[in-house]
DNA sequence: ACAACTCAAGAAAACGATTTAGTAAATGCA
DNA sequence: TGCATTTACTAAATCGTTTTCTTGAGTTGT
């Protein structure tokens, strides 16, 4: 622990200042190469394993990204569709020599606001994965100069990793329109930018194709909230014109809808159909296997990271926003059946 | 972001040294408090937030904590068990003012191990949620000096914080056998200490017990691996003489079993019974519930949380082995039905 | 009134790296 | 040979804290 070598115990083993180990180290060129061996030889004989704090302390950068994942249910990490994102995320800058640090959200006597976590760190960049955008502490964040990515959420300044929830809701909807589904509802998700998005696909598919979603068919929801799903679809089934097809706002909640049909004796999908969202891998170990929107978290993740070291890398790059779409695709699954077959 | 404020910053404006500004923020005895006060309140409205970089240089820790989460599998942040232990962990630390960061498992170009990031990063203690413990950098780091707290492994001078595999299997067998069971099969995760200790709990049962599970009841199958699970059930299903209950490693696996018998048309529990182990949130979801074991995850990453910051902030009170055992609950479900009813 | 203390502050060294400025020796060129 | 340039290295300042050692003023005791 404690005894742990620096660059002047190297020095002092080659007769050399500490100032041409440095050199030596960072490869640069006023040393001659003879003795940059030499030093790198000794170096690493002696275990030589570089601070830090102190090169940080030195230097303008860290090599670390802070992390943000809060959520109203407080499901943080549990929340599988973020957790893949933050894995790729995290498998991404790795590759580029980068290190991430959760930021703290909530408990923890006197904490410090987000910007101030990021000053006292030094954070070089921060991914904020799910945040509650009203919070005072998270718009002084995004008022700040340091570099932020997103998901799902359209800023001024910063960039945003969005999943193509229009596209996405659209191609689920084409996908159940051809099976012959007239008759849709859709148990969407609390507000939120996601939601919308999802809403007005739903809007301009049904105008397009001179359908209606009856307000009967559309319940509120919250995300992956199975129980409160069961409920809700009990409710959906005892409407005196039932829908041929319920479209879910996640997996989780599709699934909840799920078991309560088949305790109810309802046959899914010879007798309704259903489909959710996201992908998760849940969704095709139940049988039937879900019909879903396949998010892909692992481009989500790939292209969080590549943007948010660019533009630490590369800063004055842009500072505008960018909104960097990523399509998911159908999962065709097994819950979706054709209507008058 | 360069703009941020100093203690310099706050002597020049309070016409004191520097040292005396460094006092009174830290609340030292040789400052009048006029002094403090007045030099708080500067600072304050200077926004003054601390360097990190510097004072970790200075003083001995961190308060960092290196976390490792590093599966076969590759999954990760998915691992919903792992996940939920992480997240428990991750609030308890953060409560007593710690910070937790990923060391590098895997990629990335010429990493250091772990042990070398722990120097690097000057980490005050490491958390093990998941490894290879025959990795050779693993042994290092456990062979270092730094503080560790793992999860269901045991180490002659670390602490385990360890799920009750046997006792809890034993609750679940016990759970079963009053439901009238003797013909029990168990589908049991890869060799390791998790599966091995739920093997002897099942040995030790059924001897007690006087029964026996014949080779044919026991097979291998990778945790979490519900494809492998099903093709495993099915050839299960195939025996002339079926069990009346299968206990999977795991609920993931035990919904792939489940989906296998009803796509059979095999009714659980009417027909044959069935248990998983972890309770995932997914298994109180599913039709049948799930029968399982429900691991206090809460508990464990509170545990370890703690364990871990006593051993890094009294260092001396015990580097010798430490288990802590975590009961588990058995979680009733619906999955295992009542024989001769 | 004078030694012995306490109190409140400052100066300076230290943590470990990086970088700038400086210097001595070696080399180039006429 | 003489002057300019390059090469290879060192000394010292710096990043922002913390801490130890001083110091001078004020207080106490006899």
């Amino acid at each position: 622990m404690g005894e742990s070598v620096s660059l002047k115990d190297i020095a002092k083993m080659c007769n050399v200042s500490v100032s041409t180990v440095s050199k030596a180290m960072n490869d640069r060129a006023d040393v001659s190469s003879a003795k940059k061996e030499e030093i790198r030889k000794v170096a690493k004989e002696m275990n030589y394993v570089p601070n830090y704090m102190a090169s940080a302390l030195k230097n303008q950068y860290t090599r670390n990204i802070g992390v943000i994942l809060s959520e109203e249910t407080g499901q943080g990490l549990m929340h599988e569709h973020f957790a893949r994102i933050l894995n790729s995320f995290k498998d991404t800058v790795e590759e580029r020599g980068y290190v991430i640090t959760f930021l703290n959200s909530s408990n923890s006597p006197n904490r410090f606001s987000y910007m101030k976590q990021c000053q006292y760190m030094k954070f070089d960049g921060v991914f904020i994965v799910c945040a509650d955008y009203h919070q005072e502490e998270v718009r002084e964040l995004l008022a700040s100069n340091i570099p932020v990515v997103v998901i799902d959420h359209t800023l001024k300044r910063h960039v945003n990793i969005a999943s193509n929830q229009y596209g996405d809701m659209r191609r689920l909807l084409q996908f159940v329109f051809d099976r012959g589904h007239r008759k849709i509802a859709y148990m969407h998700g609390k507000n939120s930018e996601v939601t919308r998005d999802r809403l007005l696909a739903c809007k301009d598919f049904m105008n397009e194709h001179h359908l209606e979603m009856p307000k009967e068919y559309m319940y509120t929801c919250p995300y992956r909230d199975a129980e409160r799903a069961s409920a809700l679809t009990k409710a959906m089934l005892a409407l005196p014109d039932r829908p041929t097809c319920i479209l879910y706002s996640d997996d989780l909640t599709a699934i909840g809808g799920l078991t309560v049909m088949q305790e109810m004796g309802i046959r899914v999908p010879e007798d309704i159909s259903i489909a959710g969202y996201d992908g998760i891998n849940i969704a095709g170990i139940v049988r039937p296997r879900l019909t879903t929107i396949r998010q892909d978290t692992v481009s989500m993740g790939i292209q969080a990271g590549n943007k948010l070291i660019n533009r630490i890398e590369f800063p004055g790059i842009g500072l505008e926003g960018e909104k960097v779409i990523v399509d998911g695709m159908v999962e065709p699954g097994e819950s979706v059946g054709v209507i008058g077959r």
